[in-house]
DNA sequence: TATGAATGAGGATTCATTCAT
DNA sequence: TATGAATGAATCCTCATTCAT
């Protein structure tokens, strides 16, 4: 009885220290790390003030928590997309439109991603916490490299340095959304509406990758 | 006399108002708007608390201020690149450095306009004083398509849409500058310096653009 | 328990409230809104700063919480000695010394409410909260015109416009505390205390109500 | 020259001290004394700020001299009013029209008057300046006898004890008055305008006075 | 373990007063 | 004498964090 308690009592606090997480991401994502208030995050976590510092040591391993966990969900998602079958082009196109599609639903997740050197942003953030997040970013730009590798490896592209290229789409893939934030969003790309652009980006590589034969 | 001291006033008064600016510009860039501390600006830029309100009318405006004082020096050179003599891809040469080399010197100015759209980081600020800060931006990208066209009109570049390239050599610059900016530098980019990589785009730029027989 | 706990706590927190409006009352009506100063209510309530702003909005919120609530009690009170048991004449009588008493002790409250139309000591004060205020004012002349008309219900008075006569008697009654509360005392009303002038009022006026043959 | 340049002078001086005294009534009058703003009162004179303190020592001395102004015109103009040429009863109901005249256009003056004796008001007024002020006040009542003293000599009034009377007129004068300023007027008086129930119990007090021959 | 009352350092803003020109 | 720029003390309010229950 002790030990289903116990597992109950773990459950709860995984799903409380969830709840938090959620509430936090609104809050934090909304105002800014400074900006952003425990009392709000507690109320729409719906658990006392004192109850986060339970679960959280203070303000900024919060935030970090929050900013890992996102971004732990991204790169695993990644990886399922860059892993499933198919071949390495329709995997390529899936990541695209993964990609696209995240930063579409967590625009303030990417800017404070981007920005995560600046102290203006990180203010007085555990080091550590941030540099675990910012590896992330790595780990993702590899599994884009594995896939074109693996592209490379089965005959599907041109032989080529498979990290290089992961780093020209990335750079251009990135430099897309940057332009798509900033400013009157239409005027900026032509006619096309973004998702088409960074559609179009993607499949302008693969024919630049594609082995000639194919 | 009279004339000539009040124009040592205004002058004085000008004089004060920049060093102002520029105490702000170091601490708003280094701690964000909302941590920046108005004392701590006062303090640096050797005036009382009080007289940073002769000179704005509070912080939001301040930031303001500061960001379009950037901005606007930057539009005003980027110009001049633009429109001094010499050919147009020698012009779009030099606009490459200059961009690169303003965003050496002012990394933080542009995490933040490029964050710009956000909550978090524009606060509460003056709607109206930000729109104006952005308006900036695009009038960069259309000087940058102006020398374009110029090379066009010259017979120096292929007919193009003039707009479209620029679009998307903005692009490119923006997300090269982004990769560069997160993350352990050295390996995103494989060996090239971030200098050469940017100079590297811009000469691959100039070869697709450049009129056949040239 | 918890329930008892529960208890405790209310009990507890309304208590500090009044604990709070205890020390605001002593400095609001020495210093007036303005220039009372919250550090000192704290510092007289033996509370933190931060901790006055737990039970009351702000500054203006406390203010008129605390006029209402000496507003409330005054009502209260004066409903209880106008219905009280006893002859409309006494009930008049205590009413007045009750009035009178009441102003002694609360000089400055009569001060702040008869110029509470006046922005110079309402401020940005909540409209809605001084306008319960003022409310109490009619309410408390309706108690006395109420009294008058059982006097006359009764036969104790001669018939008469209740609401008229209650109008004139609480019009010299203020009058009388004007006068009194204006400069070197003593001189003005002759060489009565201004207590013993008050009560000759009353009976003045309650000799003009009484019916012929009582 | 310099004999007519001095009196030039001097009466600039004087106009420019009225233009602020001016100006300082209107600011004090609307936002008390802690509140008000002596920015505000240089601009609304077209003085610049250090001006103000060539013609006043600070706030506190302005605030005094104002009210002494106001009081003085007053007394005066009550002076002229009761030593007019007419009967006692009609310099009375002279008297009457300008007492309540001069409330209707100086409301506030007279809550701070009345209420001159309290802190919340006074702040830390030169204590003297005060008293000043408050000895008017005296002054006019002893008026009002001086004309119901002529009334009784020259065999118009009864015989009475005419400081007495002045102090019940005054009383009830100012009774009306108070119970006009609070709250929704037209319900306190039934249906008499304000003015007409002033004007009434002149008249009332006039017959009660009148010897009987007349 | 959860609560939420209490804390108090911190920060933006105001404004009477001073003083160099 | 008049100016208005500069000052800095004063004050309201916020909010991360603690801790008794």
């Amino acid at each position: 009885m002790t030990k289903s308690d116990g597992q109950g009592r773990e459950e709860r606090k995984a799903l409380q220290r969830g709840r938090i997480l959620e509430a936090a991401r609104e809050i934090f994502f909304r105002d800014g790390f400074v900006a952003a208030n425990l009392d709000e995050v507690a109320l729409s976590a719906s658990v006392a003030k004192g109850t986060l510092y339970r679960y959280f040591e203070n303000k900024g391993d919060l935030y970090v928590a929050l900013l890992a966990e996102n971004g732990r969900v991204f790169e695993e998602r990644m990886r399922e997309v860059a892993f499933a079958s198919g071949s390495a082009s329709e995997r390529i196109r899936q990541l695209g439109r993964f990609y696209f599609g995240h930063w579409t639903r967590n625009r303030t997740y990417f800017q404070i991603f981007w920005a995560l050197e600046n102290q203006a942003v990180t203010g007085d953030l555990p080091k550590q916490g941030v540099a675990a997040v910012v590896r992330l970013w790595e780990d993702c730009l590899r599994i884009l490299a594995d896939v074109i590798r693996s592209g490379v490896d089965s005959g599907e592209f041109e032989p080529c340095d498979a990290w290089e290229v992961a780093n020209i789409l990335w750079t251009v893939a990135n430099g897309l959304i940057q332009t798509e934030q900033v400013g009157p969003r239409r005027t900026l790309l032509g006619a096309k509406l973004p998702e088409q652009a960074f559609h179009d980006m993607v499949e302008l590589f693969l024919r630049g990758l594609a082995a000639p034969g194919r």
